[in-house]
DNA sequence: AAAAAAC
């Protein structure tokens, strides 16, 4: 019987055979050689095995990396050789060795100059830290590409607020400890001068180390500052009552979108929208502070669509026809929540948004473009991603909303604003919205607004009265059970917690205490930040543990306790994250958990947040917990 | 130092 005479795996192993064949041999061989132990060889001993190894291997000297130690000896010996050259040729003889050599020497005197030779380009772009991050991904034309475009924008002629510039990288120290610090100081020094022809090589001289001293020394200065809070920029405030009796079809919005905005539950115009509104229907470049949740998104999304359609007006709106508009966003939450305000806005008028954000498969949001939209709502990443892919045109684009300004201005965020910014045309009006208005967006507004109308809305200041702050010092040990103990509640909770891992530890435990949570964070999938962020405002569950992805801009109704599971470092992310609570003029709670250590460093944040909060110690099982639980 | 944002 055919079928009984191999064994199943017969047939697959027959077909590597050849594979094997000489080693096999040599393999038998040995194996059968009586008396020899087999052990302490690695690897599986049968051929077929997948992790069979043949001998020849085991026999070649092992890869490792060198160590500082050894790479300093290495260029010892190698000057003892050159000195006796008599040794050359033998080492090169033995012919199993020399690429093995030669690799550590090229990693430690080639790799350098070569990888510099490779992409002089990103000298000159702004894109230096990520140009090498990028290389990894794809070649590098795209480079060249950037190159041109940054090269196209004259550089600096926009600014207005002289030396005090470099302020908002420099106090990131990543960028010194970066490989080529000296160039991104070069870069931003040569904008400041309006000048960049005459940057040297990389490879520098001393007048070069002398400016970046000189640099090193300002920032410096500016680093010291670094944390404290920075200058406002001037701004109209707008007082609350100046608005009263204005009606959105008085500040120009058409009847389609008035109702539409009845239909989301704007009968009559926020200060924000009653002072943004109109500028933005005149095409002016605005710089706006207002918190989500203060109408922000309704004050430039109006506008923008009333904006976009009296543009198009009497032109047909053709099959794939390229983006006019485009909002930023730093989260693909807070890019969502504005499309579920725009896009009804929009389809009133018989506009269409679609949502550029990664995480989720590119087909259905390239399939919109190829359709044609006409106002695009994304985070920075995708939306560079399918420009550079050529699925999403930015030539047409007029408007640019760039939303929580403030927080794209930060490292990491910054660069690539700058690009797509770049990408539109200059004359685009640019509308900036944030919570803060300082210095901070100052690097945005520079380069990019125009004369802007600077708005600020007065009483909608961060403290604005309807939170109550309070600081718990607690020991560490009984950190768990005094969070587990808080959450137990009946109110929607809002716990943060400074990393992803922590923030699902937390959701983990409370609900083994049987509480039911979830948690939200970069770590997980799309799919789960959605569906967790939705059980929460679904009210399905009450907890939520999340990390600082959700300290802007989203927005859930009636969160009443925000607990810090780790006190920020930043008052900006204390004033974002309490911000979360105390909504649309209800009451709300903010917690904060600190070690007794960390008093003197909370007190100066919140004097800095200009909020007031009692400290108080707290043990398990203390009225002031009871308290907390119950209050709202 | 961490978080966010791209395959």
């Amino acid at each position: 019987m055919p079928k009984n005479k191999k064994p199943a795996g017969g047939s697959r192993a027959q077909s590597f055979e050849p594979r094997y064949g000489a080693k096999k041999t040599s393999y038998q061989d040995a194996k059968r050689r009586p008396g020899q132990s087999s052990a302490g060889k690695p690897g599986s001993k049968s051929p077929s095995h997948r992790g069979y190894r043949p001998e020849a291997e085991e026999a070649a000297p092992k890869k490792q990396r060198w160590s500082a130690q050894e790479r300093a000896g290495r260029n010892e010996a190698r000057g003892i050789r050159s000195q006796a050259q008599g040794d050359r040729p033998r080492r090169d003889d033995r012919s199993d060795r020399p690429a093995r050599s030669d690799r550590p020497a090229r990693s430690y005197d080639d790799r350098p100059v070569r990888s510099y030779d490779d992409r002089p380009v990103r000298n000159v772009g702004e894109s230096g830290r990520r140009g090498s991050d990028r290389a990894r991904f794809d070649g590098g034309d795209r480079n060249v590409r950037r190159y041109e475009r940054d090269d196209r924008r004259p550089q600096g002629e926009r600014r207005s607020y002289g030396d005090a510039r470099p302020s908002f990288r420099d106090d990131r120290p990543r960028y010194e400890r970066d490989d080529r610090p000296r160039r991104d100081d070069r870069q931003r020094d040569d904008r400041a001068r309006g000048g960049r022809d005459d940057r040297p090589t990389y490879g520098g001289n001393r007048s070069d180390w002398k400016q970046d001293e000189k640099d090193a020394a300002k920032r410096q200065a500016f680093e010291r500052h670094a944390d404290t809070v920075h200058e406002k920029l001037q701004a109209e405030a707008i007082q609350a009552e100046e608005v009263a009796g204005v009606t959105f079809a008085g500040l120009g919005l058409g009847d389609n979108i008035v109702r539409a905005l009845e239909d989301l539950g704007a009968a009559s115009p926020f200060p924000i929208q009653a002072a943004t509104i109109t500028p933005i229907l005149e095409g002016k470049d605005v710089l706006a502070r207002g918190r989500t949740g203060s109408g922000k998104t309704i004050a430039f999304g109006a506008p923008l669509v009333e904006s976009v359609l009296r543009s198009q007006a009497g032109k047909r709106r053709e099959f794939g026809r390229s983006p006019q508009a485009l909002i930023l966003a730093p989260t693909r939450e807070l890019a969502l929540q504005i499309d579920r305000t725009v896009q009804p806005i929009a389809r009133s008028v018989g506009l269409f948004t679609t949502q550029i954000y990664g995480g989720v498969p590119q087909a259905r949001q390239v399939g919109a473009l190829k359709k044609g939209v006409d106002i695009i709502i994304g985070t920075p990443g995708r939306i560079e991603d399918l420009q550079e892919q050529g699925k999403l045109d930015l030539s047409e684009i007029r408007i640019v909303v760039l939303d929580e300004a403030d927080h794209m201005s930060e490292l990491g965020f910054l660069e690539p604003m700058q690009r797509i910014l770049r990408l539109v045309e200059p004359d685009a009006q640019k509308l900036l919205f944030s919570a803060t208005l300082d210095r901070e967006v100052a690097a945005l507004v520079d380069e990019f607004l125009v004369d802007p109308a600077v708005y600020e809305v007065a009483g909608e200041d961060q403290d604005s009265g309807t939170i109550e702050h309070r600081v718990l010092v607690i020991d560490h040990r009984d950190k768990a059970e005094i969070l587990t103990n808080l959450v137990d509640r009946d109110g929607k909770t809002l716990v943060f917690a400074r990393t992803r891992a922590y923030a699902e530890m937390l959701a983990e435990q409370f609900d083994d205490a049987g509480i039911h949570a979830v948690a939200l964070h970069g770590d997980l999938n799309q799919a789960k930040r959605t569906r967790n962020l939705e059980r929460l405002t679904s009210g399905r569950v009450n907890v939520l543990v999340a990390t600082d992805v959700a300290a802007r801009g989203i927005h859930v109704d009636d969160i009443d306790l925000v607990i810090q599971a780790d006190a920020p470092d930043e008052y900006k992310t204390y004033l974002h994250r309490s911000g979360r609570t105390g909504r649309a003029g209800r009451s709300g709670t903010v917690v904060t958990l600190i070690t007794r250590q960390r008093r003197r460093k909370m007190t100066e944040m919140l004097d800095r947040a200009e909020i007031d909060a009692p400290f108080d110690d707290v043990r398990p099982g203390d009225d002031l917990l009871e308290a907390l639980r119950s209050a709202e």
